[in-house]
DNA sequence: ATGTCGTAACGTTTACGA
């Protein structure tokens, strides 16, 4: 089963973009992010016409995330359990059935956090706190949980082109790089370092000041998973080449094969 | 050239978020 996670940057700009990709690679499961769209600005046709099941978590104008899986989806949630008063669409859960055992997969956009400091890095924070008790609950289950997105989050300087430039953006402060480690050292695998421990992996590219061609990239977008998935893993890797492609998104999809 | 996108708003341009 292939699992992949892409922050699209808009569903509207990007379908025909990501009905070549999903034509193209074949993912089994695909968690989206930034539809920055309403659920019912996202078509369900072009999906099902390629046999996925679609769950969408919508918002206007900003965030949004989905889960798209051919073998259909049961128990979906939606929103970051832990704050009734947090309207912003970041968080899906689903369970995928079919396989030998069920996966449960986690599409999540972290916030971005900037400027830091400021409210919206205290949101960032507060928000991978939130992630955290998630995670915790998910993991004392015990189960196959895949949990990719949008982390915004660097986590290491061999993860981006010119440490030196992000090092007071909320994407590279110690406080965030410090959260996603709480996370992963609860027993998760960031499944890329796990495979491919060299540096210069990079999932996102700015569209400004020529960045993809410099190739002055950072890694933000991770599959993070529990014991029992990383057991399973057989490969992963960065899908590149859609960076180069037409009017891309600033991200590239990453995505990870289980055994199952 | 405050550099690039995507989205929404009374919109042929501006503001915001990233």
């Amino acid at each position: 089963m292939r699992i992949a996670t892409f922050n699209i940057n808009g569903i509207k700009a990007r379908l025909p973009r990501l009905l070549d990709w999903l034509d193209e690679a074949r993912p089994d499961v695909a968690l989206l992010q930034e539809l920055k769209s309403v659920d019912e600005g996202v078509p369900h046709e072009p999906f099902e016409e390629r046999g996925y099941s679609i769950a969408t978590h919508g918002q206007k104008s900003f965030n949004g995330v989905a889960v798209l899986a051919r073998l259909g989806l049961e128990d979906v949630v939606c929103g970051l359990p832990g704050d009734p008063e947090d309207v912003q669409a970041r968080w899906i859960e689903a369970t995928i059935p079919g396989g030998k055992v069920p996966v449960r997969v986690c599409g999540l956009y972290l916030p971005n956090g900037n400027p830091a400091p400021g409210p919206k890095f205290d949101y960032k924070l507060a928000w991978m706190a939130r992630m955290e008790t998630r995670v915790r609950e998910l993991l004392a289950l015990e189960e196959v949980t895949v949990f990719a997105g949008d982390y915004n989050v660097i986590p290491q300087r061999a993860d981006v082109a010119r440490p030196d430039a992000w090092g007071e953006d909320a994407l590279f402060r110690p406080e965030s790089r410090a959260a996603f480690f709480r996370m992963l050292h609860l027993g998760l695998t960031d499944a890329i370092r796990a495979r491919h421990p060299e540096p210069g992996l990079y999932t996102f590219w700015d569209y400004q000041a020529r960045a993809w061609e410099r190739d002055d990239g950072i890694r933000i977008d991770h599959i993070l998973l529990s014991p029992q998935a990383a057991d399973l893993m057989v490969d992963c890797g960065i899908d590149r080449v859609q960076r180069e492609l037409e009017k891309p998104s600033d991200h590239v999809p990453v995505w990870v094969e289980l055994d199952i």
